[in-house]
DNA sequence: GGTTGGCAGTCTGGTCATCAGACCAAACTA
DNA sequence: TAGTTTGGTCTGATGACCAGACTGCCAACC
């Protein structure tokens, strides 16, 4: 947050938590790193976000150790850590409120069980085989017919075909 | 957001969601809405938030669907709609995130379900009837040797004793 | 009936964050 | 070697947030 007036005094998880995520575009960039985005340009032209303030969330999240920084390529690219991975059930608790509640009330992606194919409900878990995937086994799917596909960015385009989280996204040129 | 460049053009539901609770503050109003903290002088003294800021949040709160305003002895008090209300899973499971990744680790609540006594785990489920409660079923608890205890407001004071979401806390003078 | 006091805001001037867009350096390519 | 791509930094303008002063409403009390 890096106000002089933080949530510092409320002495709570939820506001400790929000002092590292809390801030315009966080989680966003979280989000893109979960469907497979890594690399700085990538971010930048799928969020629509000002350079500077990529860069500063960046540098806060790696500080913070959600991200790591490494070099591939002669560039640089953005992976989630053990302690950004945690942070999923929030990211998809978040979104399935907001399917309900801050939209239409219909669904824009599934995600579905690598593993046996079973689409998982609100809590995160497979009824099919009762286990709760981490993001890893998990498929996204845009639903057809969904709001869903207005954006024409690379990456954009990139995501809307079903592809399994964290596995790096390879944006068409155009 | 109330930006000119919001996350409109994200499509997402999560990008959605955080239109209306991604605000500064937002989520920790919501937080003491779930402790049953309901009155403006009481969200005021315990949250250190700029009057104008909590009218705002407040505001956008009530207009987005999440709170009801409602006059209850010539006083206004908030409260949690059914929106509000399924919020809950969200912020117990950013909660948790916080516990574990924005502190020294160590629970500072534990929610136990108010029908059986068991403590709910990380998907909110209780472990001893196997149901997943709502917040009005549940009774906050604030782990002793936690660093909870430094704020001294009457509202921090109230939320010291173990008590049931949702149910209206009843501040001490002082 | 007038006064007092608490409550729920609004208003104000200053500071900080974010914005769009220009600029820059390093690495790769033709 | 010149040009292009990438990953940033810098700048001036705008908007959000801050602390604190101020206002209007209502209830209780004298």
């Amino acid at each position: 947050m890096a106000l002089g007036t933080g949530y510092a005094q409320q002495n709570c998880s939820i506001a400790r938590a929000l002092e590292i995520v809390g801030e315009r575009w966080t989680m966003l960039v979280l989000r893109d790193c979960f469907y497979g985005v890594r690399r700085f340009s990538d971010l930048l032209g799928h969020l629509d976000i000002s350079r500077a303030v990529l860069t500063e969330r960046l540098a806060s999240l790696t500080d913070a150790g959600l991200l790591e920084r490494r070099s591939a390529g002669g560039h640089p690219e953005y992976l989630l850590t053990a302690a950004g991975i945690a942070f999923w059930p929030t990211l998809y608790s978040l979104s399935r409120w907001g399917e309900r509640y801050a939209g239409d009330g219909g669904r824009t992606r599934t995600f579905s069980h690598a593993g046996c194919g079973g689409e998982v409900d609100d809590l995160g878990q497979c009824p099919v085989c009762g286990t709760t995937p981490g993001p890893a086994d998990l498929i996204v799917t845009l639903v057809e017919g969904s709001s869903g596909h207005r954006r024409s960015d690379p990456v954009s385009l990139a995501l809307r075909r079903p592809h399994r989280l964290l596995q790096p996204v390879t944006p068409v040129a155009g």
